[in-house]
DNA sequence: TAATGGTAGGGGAGGAAAGTAGGCTCATAT
DNA sequence: TACTGATATGAGCCTACATTCCTCCCCTAC
């Protein structure tokens, strides 16, 4: 019998010797087992020299039981070019679990050179051999499998396994999981103590009719459709169990489901002894492992997509612009819904309140379920990783949880597999520490910035980029590990760093093959984007094209990460001193006749000033220094037009505004760009990204500061009088280890050390976000950082004037001062502006009792300047005007104490 | 069984350290 | 001649301040 699915998941199982399993839907959206024998973990020993024997032997004798059996075999070293294949011994052993022990003591003895593949994961070691991939379609030949172990529609027992080519994907089943639980103590709940009180399911499709199925252990009178009601938590969690088994999702998500949910549902399963095996197998339990910080659950079959986490991912890779990753935030941000509004604090009061107070918590907890499936599929947040599974060989599982070394180093695995090589295993502590060493010692340059010219800029502005610069780097040098030149060979390519590497007439690198294949492979995908005729077509392309583009980008830092198994050094500076060649070299190239000016580039792009403001000549230009440029560089690698500038102010390197001109498709599109300053900076108030932006767009737009002053003033009077909302200054900032790491004082890390005295269960925790707001006072400002919320009820007053000083001004005084408007022109404006407007909004002035009850600082009478401590001298050094007490907008020569 | 791509760079806040001005004390002179 | 009080001056030391530099941290550009 022949089957064709596509594979989900794969693993193994030990009767008496290894099982591959194999999981997977077919075209009727039947879930399929696919059981594969007869295949052995093995990896390969380099003896010293003539010492063969003396390995099998040793084999033989120490590992009776476990060891196999060897083979001779010819394969070509990973590292440095070789002309020669060298003989190694290929051992096989009975089980995959015993790998590392027999690897480790093979280690120990001295007449091994080296040891290679020899903690390849042995589904992974199946999946390269067989060249099957996750998400890939595959066929099996074989009869039916007599088993009850595995709970599929379909069981097989497999002769042969290949790949078959179908770009299509099977329809899944997504099944969202929020639990809430009250504990019986404050902070955090304790899955020992605490039980679930409900379970909250949502499914796509719907399963018997329902969307979402509330399982909760309270009865309550007015009761929805989807809502069932438990005695007990034990009976709950059995219906649970039954509600997976029969619906079989294949994939189960949730919000923060892996630090969370899934652990704590484990924990409550074990205790109330009911089945923990929720994957598609009777015999493995879902395993849940820490790793540092991190959780990773896996459910044999099925795929644990933790939304929190892919938003998370999406928001450090810049791919997402969010203050915030609670589930709220990000609803409201990208669907436009809201929670319902219940702090986890608040959620024992419900459960023990009224009838409406827990219906309440369990709409609460069924629109979280909701709005978790919602998020994933309107968002398509899975597309990426399919693709990427596709691509590197992974399984869904493993895309979606690991790094890209792990992808990178799976498609190295196959590929220099295909073409006799072998490669390292990955390096033990020691290595990664001499690694690290010899990085701190001789460095590891990167790209080069050019000093910029900073400042407004009116003229045209060419802004010119490299095509995939390191990947080009990779392939127009040969640069590879497989081809890297230690020794004397006659036919080479020197890169202009001066490192060699040898011609690929000899041989072609294999990372070059690579990358030069997905290059092609993406122009492809993004010509047929453009003549896609359906909407789901053109995203489905579009997905594929930013899976090649990742894996593309993905080698450079790979073969510069200390845990890499082709670590090379040499290859990753290579690679940046070819690139910082490349870029000033085109800066000279473009400067050779005087014409042209580069203000500004960095790593693989440059910005050149035009003499003219005449946006179709300026594209003109373009086209002319695009064909200068790429001439220069002899086809090896190109650079194309992105946009020209109307206007650009440039403020310093990584930093800086311009109002741009695209070309799509022959129309001309304008747009505001902002880089590295602080509207697009996370760790500022609203209130500046807004303002600032405003400003920018006057200054770039309309070149017309005074009108940019007027809005200043405004918002400053605003600010004075209390009327701008206190959400737009929230300034948020990321944890990003744990309270006892913090050597220094930050307003974050201090108002969290307040949050955990107050609420320890709801405080943030490592990589969450935390927003505050400073309120008025006299300790650190640090110190003065409070919880928006917590400001609200307790009427804390807003220090307006750190929002003046220390928000607001110092990156308008940045703009300003790049446009030529003194710094103090502009510091004069804001706060005589600040105490003037005050005065005379009618704060009224002490006649008769000149003294002030309380102080906020010292300042001068005459230029208003403000001290942070108190002058001994009375006279402002500045001006030397006299120096005052203030209260607010009272100035006052006495102070009572 | 089991994790984690890279460097360059700006900028805020706090803290240590070296530098400095002014105050205090004491000696001395008038 | 011895002693007192008021006043001035300068040296030496101490303290608090303003400043500079550095570290830590966050986040971004590419």
């Amino acid at each position: 019998m022949e089957t064709a699915f596509q594979l989900f998941d794969c693993d193994y199982i030990n009767n008496n010797s290894p099982v591959v399993r194999l999981f997977g839907k077919d075209k009727n959206g039947k879930t399929v087992c696919a059981f594969v024998k007869d295949f052995f973990p093995y990896f390969f020993v380099l003896p010293e020299e003539g010492k063969d024997e003396e390995v099998i032997s040793f084999l033989e004798k120490n590992y009776k039981q476990l060891f196999f059996k060897a083979e001779h075999v010819e394969k070509y070293l990973p590292i440095g070019y070789r002309k020669e294949k060298v003989r190694m011994l290929k051992v096989f052993l009975k089980d995959p679990s015993q790998t590392p022990v027999v690897r480790d003591e093979l280690r120990r003895q001295k007449f091994i050179k080296d040891i290679f593949e020899a903690d390849i994961l042995f589904k992974y070691r199946f999946m390269a051999d067989k060249n099957i991939s996750g998400m890939k379609w595959i066929k099996v030949h074989g009869p039916a499998a007599q088993t009850s172990v595995s709970k599929t529609d379909r069981k097989i027992s497999v002769d042969s396994v290949e790949p078959i080519d179908d770009d299509t994907n099977a329809d899944l089943k997504y099944m969202a999981i929020d639990i809430e639980v009250v504990s019986l103590k404050e902070g955090v709940p304790d899955p020992q103590k605490d039980p679930i009180i409900i379970i909250s399911l949502s499914f796509f499709p719907a399963h018997e009719g329902n969307n979402t199925l509330l399982l909760m252990t309270k009865s309550i009178k007015k009761v929805d459709r989807d809502i069932l009601i438990f005695k007990s938590e034990t009976e709950m969690l059995k219906e649970f169990v039954s509600i997976i088994e029969s619906y079989d999702p294949d994939v189960v998500l949730g919000y923060n489901i892996n630090g969370f949910d899934l652990p704590f549902i484990l924990e409550r399963l074990k205790i109330t002894k009911n089945s923990r095996a929720l994957g598609r197998c009777d015999q493995k339990i879902v395993t849940s492992r820490k790793f540092g910080m991190k959780t990773r659950n896996s459910m044999a079959g099925r795929v644990v997509v933790d939304v929190y986490e892919l938003i998370k991912e999406s928001v450090g890779k810049g791919l997402l612009r969010l203050k915030r990753y609670g589930l709220g935030d990000v609803s409201r941000e990208l669907i436009d819904e809201d929670k319902i509004d219940i702090t986890h604090g608040e959620i024992s009061k419900h459960w023990n309140g009224n009838e409406e107070q827990v219906k309440k918590l369990v709409d609460y907890a069924r629109k979280d379920a909701e709005l978790v499936l919602k998020l994933l599929l309107s968002k398509r947040m899975m597309d990426k990783f399919v693709e990427i599974s596709k691509l590197s060989g992974l399984l869904l599982q493993d895309s979606l949880d690991g790094g890209e070394a792990v992808r990178v180093e799976n498609l190295l695995l196959r590929e220099f597999n295909k073409q006799d090589y072998v490669i390292p295993c990955k390096p033990e502590s020691r290595e990664i520490a001499r690694r690290e060493d010899e990085q701190q010692a001789r460095g590891f340059k990167g790209a080069l910035v050019l000093e910029p010219i900073v400042g407004l800029h009116t003229n045209a502005i060419v802004y010119l980029d490299f095509r995939s610069m390191y990947p080009s780097i990779f392939v127009a040098y040969n640069i590879c590990p497989t081809t890297i030149l230690f020794e004397d060979e006659k036919e080479f390519v020197k890169t202009p760093s001066g490192s060699r590497f040898v011609s690929p007439k000899l041989k072609e690198g294999i990372i070059p093959k690579i990358v030069h294949q997905l290059m092609s492979d993406r122009d492809k995908l993004k010509k047929r984007m453009k003549s896609a005729t359906t909407e789901d077509e053109r995203r489905s392309l579009n997905a594929k094209q930013i899976a090649v583009k990742y894996m593309t980008n993905s080698f450079y830092g790979y073969t510069g990460y200390v845990r890499a198994r082709l670590y090379v050094l040499d290859i990753a500076s290579t690679i940046t001193a070819c690139g910082r060649y490349l870029i000033q070299h085109t800066k000279n190239v473009v400067e050779e006749d005087n014409k042209f000016k580069v203000i500004y580039g960095d790593t693989d792009s440059i910005m050149v000033r035009t003499q003219t403001t005449d946006i179709d000549e300026a594209f003109k230009l373009g086209d002319f220094l695009e064909k200068k440029i790429n001439a220069a560089h002899e086809g090896k690698i190109s650079m194309k037009i992105e946009g020209v500038f109307k206007s650009l102010l440039i403020l310093t390197k990584k930093r800086y505004a311009g109002f741009m001109v695209e070309k799509d498709n022959e129309q001309l599109k304008e747009k505001m760009t902002m880089k590295g300053i602080e509207t697009v900076r996370r760790d500022w108030c609203d209130l500046v990204s807004k303002s600032l932006y405003t400003v920018l767009e006057i200054i770039l737009k309309e070149q017309n500061p005074k009108k940019a002053f007027i809005y200043i003033k405004e918002t400053l009077s605003k600010l004075e009088k209390n009327e701008i909302p206190i959400e737009d200054l929230v300034v948020t900032k990321s944890i990003s280890k744990s309270l006892k790491e913090y050597k220094g004082v930050q307003p974050h890390i201090e108002l969290l050390k307040k949050l955990k005295k107050r609420n320890p269960g709801d405080a943030p925790g490592i990589g969450d976000r935390v927003g505050y707001v400073i309120v008025k006072g006299l300790q650190l400002m640090s110190e003065r950082a409070e919880d928006p919320e917590y400001v609200k009820q307790n009427k804390l007053k807003i220090d307006s004037r750190y929002y003046i000083e220390n928000q607001l001004l110092p990156p308008l005084e940045r703009v300003f001062e790049a446009i030529g408007i003194s710094k103090s022109e502009l510091v004069g404006v804001g706060k005589q502006l600040l105490l003037f407007d005050a005065i005379k909004n009618g704060v009224k002035k002490p006649k008769e009792d000149q003294s002030i009850k309380t102080i906020d600082g010292f300042i001068c009478d005459r230029c208003n300047k403000s001290f942070r401590r108190v002058p001994l001298i009375g006279r402002c050094d500045k001006c030397s005007g006299e120096i005052m007490f203030y209260s607010g907008e009272t100035k006052s020569r006495y102070f009572v104490l």
